[in-house]
DNA sequence: TCTGGGGTCCTAGGACCC
DNA sequence: TCTGGGGTCCTAGGACCC
């Protein structure tokens, strides 16, 4: 048995820990640049906030009902998913828990006896909301897509379930599985839920599970459609996966706060990502041998709604993989040079790394020139004193200084648990 | 005026080799 | 005149997730 955890409205939930004014009332959180509306209330979902709409769109709506809104805060929403998590592990076990993402998180139920599942079940989430303030929802069935399948109906029915269903009968699963449209079950997007409709008339879980293994590689993405329809079907194949994996690919990738038109801004962007990326790189004890640097543009002439973008990639194979920011940077830089079109509209850039590696066994080759060691010793002194100070108390000089075109975020919450001078106040 | 960011996995098809 | 088959590796792109 698996069991998924669930943050409700996680990011608005965070929100309300240091406003508890808003508990009951509507409230969304958006994305970077104000962008558009990535996490609601279920007060806010009420009124008809979708999700994902553009803010600008919504905003008579938002202000006649009085919904309260937030810029995105991943400062706290990071540290508040941490604590989520620790608890999680305080009650299931280090080895039980994988984080799925900032707000979810599989437990593996197989040591946990049969008599004692629903109370253990309980105990997940009671405990996690007496610790951290944060509502959870829990769905527990045989395998990880039928418990998903789980979560959502324990989500739909907060009352009715207390947030909580387990699927443990084949008469539960049926139900559960009827009452499931195909596009809500876990894998299947949005294209995949159109095909089944339109083509095949499966609108609904139940249906999608009588049919056959050969159809599902033939129709549904090969081995992944296998794997998804023997999912539903009972049989587990999607295992927990290990804590300690790295990541394969790392990006960074941003919209412009406004539109870039010039060269040395773009370079001021990438150069900017490409720090960050790399610090990512260097938590997790890696090197990159691939560079990805890509802009994205839009025509001038745009009738509104209209939202097509163009963008262009360039990638490069370094001849020795590297954590140093400098070397990363001017490797961007020249990728920039090479892509950049005079007189374009360009709104967003980004960085992707992949082809990682562990720093400890990099491959030399003998043309490099032999600093790796000094290098090492300077990134580490440079994450260190950002890590403890304000956010890039130190960085390259390449990276600008008055960055016009960072992202705007006019309405964001104190960083209240990460930054000293930021601590809530109780008077 | 204004539409996020960061990931994973898989497949098809081309290049190349013997 | 005539021009195979099987394998590997790599990359681009699609589909999905939250």
């Amino acid at each position: 048995m698996y069991a998924i955890v669930d943050c409700n409205s996680f990011y608005c939930s965070c929100e309300r820990l240091f406003a508890p004014a808003l508990y009951n009332r509507p409230v969304a959180v958006l994305s970077n640049n104000d962008g558009c509306i990535i996490s609601r209330t279920d007060e806010a979902k009420a009124i008809g906030l979708g999700m994902g709409a553009p803010y600008f769109q919504y905003r008579q709506l938002i202000e006649q009902n009085g919904i309260t809104i937030f810029s995105s805060n991943y400062h706290l929403y990071g540290d508040i998913s941490r604590r989520v998590m620790d608890t999680l592990r305080s009650v299931a076990g280090n080895n039980m828990v994988e984080v799925y993402s900032v707000d979810e998180a599989f437990i593996n139920l197989k040591e946990v006896p049969e008599k004692k599942l629903s109370s253990f079940i309980q105990e997940l989430k009671e405990r996690t909301e007496q610790w951290t303030g944060i509502q959870v929802s829990v769905g527990a069935a045989p395998t990880k897509v039928l418990s998903k399948v789980a979560n959502r109906l324990a989500k739909k029915n907060k009352i009715a379930t207390n947030c909580i269903v387990a699927l443990n009968t084949e008469e539960e699963i049926q139900d559960a599985l009827q009452r499931t449209p195909v596009g809500d079950i876990w894998g299947i997007g949005r294209k995949y839920a159109y095909t089944l409709k339109e083509f095949f008339a499966i609108e609904n879980a139940w249906q999608l599970r009588q049919m056959n293994e050969e159809w599902a590689r033939k129709n549904l993405g090969g081995v992944i459609g296998v794997r998804l329809l023997k999912e539903l079907k009972g049989f587990s194949c999607v295992d927990m996966k290990d804590p300690l994996e790295n990541k394969k690919m790392i990006a960074t990738t941003r919209m412009f706060g406004k539109p870039v038109y010039e060269l040395p801004e773009l370079k001021e962007a990438i150069a900017t990502y490409t720090s960050r990326a790399a610090e990512k790189l260097r938590r997790q004890y890696c090197a990159t041998k691939y560079i990805d640097v890509f802009i994205m543009s839009r025509p001038h002439t745009q009738k509104p709604g209209d939202y097509y973008t163009e963008s262009r990639h360039l990638h490069c194979h370094l001849p020795v993989a590297t954590s140093d920011t400098q070397q990363m940077i001017r490797y961007a830089k020249q990728l920039i040079d090479q892509l950049y079109r005079p007189g374009l509209k360009y709104i967003k850039a980004g960085i992707i790394l992949s082809d990682l590696v562990p720093d400890n066994s990099i491959q030399g080759n003998l043309f490099s020139p032999f600093t790796e060691t000094r290098q090492k010793v300077l990134m580490n002194a440079l994450d260190n004193i950002n890590f403890s100070m304000r956010d890039d108390a130190v960085r390259y000089a390449s990276t600008g200084v008055k960055r016009n075109w960072k992202m705007r975020q006019e309405k964001r919450s104190k960083r209240y648990t990460t930054r000293w001078e930021e601590l809530f106040e109780v008077r």
